[in-house]
DNA sequence: AAATCTTTGTGATATTATTCACAACATAAT
DNA sequence: ATTATGTTGTGAATAATATCACAAAGATTT
């Protein structure tokens, strides 16, 4: 098998998709070929295929996966089968949208701490009795807590001071929501997340219908390449 | 120049970050060149050059690239010298920090109707006086409105319903949020963006370094490639 | 004005990711 | 059993993306 190489970055994203399709699915569906898999999904049979061997023979010739396998199987190779105690830094509207998310905490995200700058009014308490705690114990609220991820949802005027404290916290990984490229450490690994540069890919292929460039956009060229939607 | 050729997406992408950093700087900064920006956003100083050489020539050799000229080429590049109107479906905590985010003003991005079901208890304003329209009349605000961009901010358990709905509204792209990966059409583009796949992308880097795999994992192997952090 | 230093733009190369195509296996039907 | 049908796993081919390396050109120093 394949076991042996290492698994492209696309290949891992790609993986999280795959387990929340087979987390909807029904209950009656037992097995599941790649070619079905991929269809829903927009992707290709083979590369699905691919992505799965790049962990193991899960499949069986002639017949497809067992979704009641793949789903543990996915489940591992992503981690989900440990706790991992979560943080978020900044308890604005998106802060408090995340706290509050349940899908974090049926993947065994579990969020344990909330910060927010003291001065702020807020409710000391959001949704299921979670505290505020005040940002500048953060540091030793992530090592009391083990706190393995800092969700950084502050605005961006606050990220320079905030993600010094954070990055040399002494947790793992970092969820970026500010609007700032935060890079990554030896011991830190950075994911940003930036909600308009989002938007603006839509902006962009929007602006390239309403003026079409003189090189005569081909279907292929414009067109919408799958994996990317 | 470059320009005859098709950018890639990852170019695309690129180019909001970079735009990010240049609307950051200070006003003092009037030239800056691919080795300072590139060094900044973790990127390649070459790869940074041939993202903006496929738009035209816009630096200077021996100076590097007017920080204002640059600023208004990728502006008009993204398409975001022009005003998009945009509609936001599923006004949950979510939907709600997403109308209020001030970012997208500011990109020209308009915020001009809200939906969700008019069973709903909510506020029939939020923010500054926006009303929450009940979604059984959007098909009609987005023809009126002249909507281009709806973001669904909706619980899974709606999507399928809203999905249909929106898909054939007219609309044309559509930023979902939704835990289920939509497909573009080929009037509508669609962009899938999932909060917990990001969270899991993160775990299973922390997996990696639990378990470390039997091939004994170098640095250049689960080392943090630049581009994608 | 020649030499030196800087920085762009880009061919050439390297790396990474996707898709094709088919042998190997599994099941079901005859 | 043999044939027909379906599906995986994967080498090989292709495509997409990133990086290197350097000529061309602007700025600065001597």
């Amino acid at each position: 098998m394949n076991t042996k190489l290492i698994p492209p970055q696309a290949t891992v994203k790609r993986l999280s998709i795959y387990l929340r399709f087979l987390n909807a699915l029904s209950k009656e569906v037992k097995m599941i070929s790649s070619q079905e898999l991929a269809k829903r999904l927009a992707f290709n049979p083979a590369q699905v295929r691919k992505d799965l061997a790049y962990f193991g023979d899960f499949g069986k010739r002639g017949v497809g996966y067992s979704v009641k396998k793949l789903k543990e199987q996915i489940n591992k190779i992503l981690g989900l089968h440990k706790t991992r105690n979560v943080g978020i830094v900044g308890i604005g509207r998106l802060g408090m949208a995340l706290a509050c998310y349940p899908g974090f905490e049926k993947k065994n995200f579990k969020i344990c701490a909330l910060f927010d700058k003291q001065s702020k009014q807020l409710p000391s308490k959001i949704g299921d009795a979670k505290e505020i705690t005040d940002v500048q114990l953060l540091p030793k609220i992530v090592k009391d807590k083990e706190i393995d991820i800092l969700i950084l949802t502050v605005p961006v005027e606050a990220i320079k001071e905030i993600s010094d404290m954070v990055m040399t916290s002494g947790v793992k990984a970092v969820l970026n929501f500010a609007p700032f490229k935060l890079i990554s450490s030896e011991d830190v690994h950075v994911h940003n997340v930036d909600l308009s540069t989002e938007l603006e890919f839509l902006s962009y292929r929007l602006n390239l219908y309403d003026e079409p460039q003189k090189e005569d956009p081909s279907e292929e060229v414009y067109g919408i390449p799958t994996q990317l939607l």
